[in-house]
DNA sequence: TTGACTTATGCGTATATGCACTCATTATGC
DNA sequence: GCATAATGAGTGCATATACGCATAAGTCAA
């Protein structure tokens, strides 16, 4: 069955591994808060580059934008987003923190500092530095079309 | 709203951007396979490690039983996996890789070794490698409750 | 203006993920 | 041997993920 080596080595299956193993670690800490990691993201990245289309905030989170619409759904049910018409381009809707959205974010991230902490704790600090530095590259990188 | 440090440099958020950018890569480069690469991690962990119950074939992937067990359905459908009943056991399923999963398996091999070399050519050979010592020190790593 | 093209979003479908709870079966203690 | 505990697997629920198709709205040229 073994081919070029074999896929105990692929990369991407490896990088799913850690991203469920991370993902468990970080909702775990953030349970009491209400929100998941995913969720926790969304919202700290709005409230970083302020009110955006859902088109733009997708393209920021590196996220399909049928998978953003889907995800907004929770936090707009909970109140923590507010989506709004477009006042100049009427197929758009921004998306907006609310101040519940804002305050519950601001919460979350004392747990989230505790999964943070403790992760760095888990694989060693230099190697989680090191870690980002290689995911950023990877998610920026080039994959040409065949 | 940031605190700690921002979120920006959150851990699981840029693992879980990653793991989707390189599913993508991969799931396009096996498209024509038929089979994903969360799929292909599957046959080709059974036919490494042999025939498996659920749970224990859950262990080896690093994933959730329950998750398994509903991924183990387009797997069966298809013919590519049987499910037999324990015999000594009868509360546990047998895995088993069968000759049609094992031959789509194979063929899917070489373009899974295409997506593997173009990631490693798209984010450096000596990343990739880096990378993957990392992600594994993830994914073993402890994390203590709390 | 109107027709053609582009763009922003939604929806249907399918898979992926994991928690809580349940059921059936096995193991254990007495 | 029997009551109880432990274990393997399934289901209900909710969220996450993305492709293809559809729709609405904006843009632009003739």
């Amino acid at each position: 069955m073994p081919k070029r080596t074999d896929i105990h080595r692929c990369a991407c299956t490896v990088l799913r591994q850690a991203a469920r193993v991370a993902t468990q670690h970080f909702d775990k800490a953030l349970a009491a808060s209400g929100l998941r990691i995913s969720q926790l993201s969304v919202l700290t990245t709005l409230s970083y580059v302020g009110p955006k289309t859902i088109n733009e905030l997708a393209e920021v989170m590196v996220l399909d934008r049928t998978t953003l619409g889907r995800n907004l759904r929770p936090l707009q049910r909970e109140g923590f987003i507010a989506i709004e018409a477009g006042k100049d381009d009427r197929r758009t809707k921004k998306l907006v923190l609310t101040k519940k959205g804002s305050s519950v974010a601001l919460k979350a991230m004392d747990s989230w500092g505790d999964a943070q902490t403790s992760f760095e704790k888990a694989v060693g600090l230099e190697n989680a530095i090191a870690l980002s530095k290689l995911l950023r590259q990877v998610v920026k990188a080039d994959y040409p079309e065949k």
